[in-house]
RNA sequence: GGCCCCGUCGUCUAGCGGCCUAGGACUCUGGCUUCUCAAGCCAGCUACGAGGGUUCGAAUCCCUUCGGGGCUACCA
């Protein structure tokens, strides 16, 4: 990434929550962090709501907890400070205004008093046209005339910044040299008429006065480059102070469009409710747009910081796979260690009421975890996996039932019990093989066939943990009862 | 419509002029293993959007074209 300056590397995220914060902005947001870290700069946080129909307090909480759940720690920004705070653009109109007056008394931006409605009547007859639609500078220059009217009409001007002729040319990080030519960066809105600040000014204003010197957001954001860099010309900010931007490409949806509620869920607190794994969401996400190279995928977030550079983002866009995300999980959770699933395991079974937390129901499934450890791949199946173990009201599962019912099944359970009920050793080996010899040999059965029949008589279902390991974790009283009550 | 960005297996990607009859991963299919389900192992399927150049040689460079996307707000 070319540095323009020998100055700290700072780098921005942020978000307008409008909404809860969804996987693109998860994978800009570990974007910015990455790099941060790569470089050993500052990572700033920064909520940007200058929206304030759209942004609400919960959906900035929601935002700071999502960072905080994925381990995007922060250097400066909410919650922890930071010397060029506040980091709410809310908090910081006064600076926009101060700047807004500047850029009037310059010369740079100019009031208008054109309506929305003349607005949207000109830009469609500019559609109509085949001209390219944008504001027609008409309020560059008002007469004296127009002037009064406007105020006797009880007009309120918004603040617009006049584009200068010619064009705009800026190095980006990924995508090279980008030129816009003036002639489609129509003169913009800094200010509204209610006197509240735009996007466009707080974050030009913001990024200049935070010192922020790498912008890595989405693609969509391209285009409104031209605009902020007209505001840093208009703070009298020099060229090689600017920072340099990186536009990131954009996470698709299954389909082709962007990423929505329609193709794909997009809230992380989705993903995390599902018992996805932070770390797990953050590699795979990392791997769109991105890679290690050198067919590497699997990496911590420690070598995420370490091998991170804009040079290998790519500049197009990616499709989401849930499917890929879902055997990373897997991956992640296998490299666990049992302490480490067994704490992140709890809250689910918790949540579930499959266990409600006692000193024995932990025991028992730190015990039973070894046992599912390579079966699941979110947190949230080691529900279905344990249930058996915990449950009160035992009861097979409907669709299962039928497979315990016909004679077969019934012999071997017949048999089971025959020859469980007297072991005295009540543990895996002993437990098999007495089944062996009952079923395997003395009845001549397929073990899929002999075992299943047990296993669903046992568990509730035909698909479980080992079966000799369940029954010794669920101890023999309950595993006799089980099979004696799936006897008719 | 205009401006801008993008284009390698179904998906994520490696590739940055010869190492490419294009590699890895996920998915899918088949097999091995096997008490179910997984995990693991093996095998298979499938890609440089198209057309022109440049070059001894192009997935890699250039042009055109087609396709996808973004922007075109007193949203961000």
């Amino acid at each position: 990434m070319p540095t323009n300056t020998s100055r700290p590397v700072r780098v921005r995220f942020a978000p307008s929550p409008t909404g809860d914060l969804h996987v693109g902005n998860i994978r800009t947001a570990l974007f910015d962090w990455a790099y941060a870290r790569h470089t050993g700069g500052q990572f700033i946080f920064r909520i940007e709501d200058t929206d304030t129909d759209r942004v609400t307090d919960e959906y900035i909480q929601a935002a700071i907890d999502t960072l905080k759940w994925l381990g995007l720690t922060w250097d400066e920004g909410p919650e922890v400070g930071g010397p060029y705070g506040p980091y709410l653009q809310s908090q910081r109109l006064d600076i926009y205004a101060e700047w807004a007056s500047k850029f009037l008394a310059n010369g740079d931006a100019y009031y208008c008093y054109c309506s929305s409605e003349e607005l949207e009547a000109r830009r469609e007859a500019q559609r109509k046209a085949n001209v390219a639609p944008g504001y027609d500078g008409k309020c560059r220059s008002i007469s004296a005339d127009d002037l009064a009217r406007y105020h006797s009409e009880g007009r309120k001007p918004v603040l617009r910044m006049r584009m200068p002729d010619g064009s705009t040319t800026f190095t980006d990080a990924i995508r090279g040299e980008v030129t816009f030519d003036h002639n489609f960066v129509p003169d913009f809105v800094l200010v509204r008429g209610d006197g509240s600040p735009l996007y466009t000014l707080a974050v030009a204003v913001d990024d200049v006065m935070m010192k922020v010197t790498h912008v890595l957001r989405g693609e969509d954001l391209l285009s409104s480059t031209p605009r902020q860099i007209r505001v840093y010309q208009a703070m009298g900010v020099s060229p090689d102070e600017y920072p340099t931007f990186a536009h990131l490409p954009f996470v698709m949806g299954q389909d082709n469009a962007k990423l929505s509620k329609r193709n794909g869920e997009v809230s992380i607190a989705w993903y995390r409710d599902r018992g996805f794994l932070p770390e797990a969401i953050c590699n795979y996400l990392a791997l769109l747009g991105w890679s290690p190279g050198e067919d590497r995928e699997n990496v911590t977030m420690q070598e995420l910081t370490e091998l991170f550079t804009v040079e290998r983002v790519h500049s197009s866009p990616a499709r989401f796979d849930m499917k890929k995300l879902e055997a990373i999980n897997g991956d992640k959770i296998r490299e666990l260690t049992l302490d480490e699933l067994l704490k992140r395991s709890l809250p689910f079974l918790k949540r579930d009421q499959v266990i409600t937390g006692t000193d024995a129901e932990i025991a028992l499934v730190k015990t039973a975890l070894p046992i599912i450890h390579e079966r699941i791949a979110t947190l949230a199946e080691v529900t279905p996996m344990l249930r058996f173990l915990f449950a009160e009201n035992f009861e097979i599962e409907p669709d299962s039932l039928p497979k315990v019912a016909d004679d077969q099944a019934q012999a071997v359970l017949k048999k089971s019990l025959e020859v469980l009920t007297p072991l005295s050793t009540w543990n895996h080996d002993s437990i098999e093989a007495a089944l062996r010899a009952a079923l395997i040999e003395g009845m001549e059965l397929k073990p899929r066939i002999a075992f299943g029949a047990v296993r669903i008589a046992v568990t509730g279902s035909h698909i479980s943990p080992p079966l000799f390991e369940s029954m010794e974790l669920l101890g023999s009283a309950a595993s006799l009862a089980r099979i004696k009550a799936a006897i008719k």
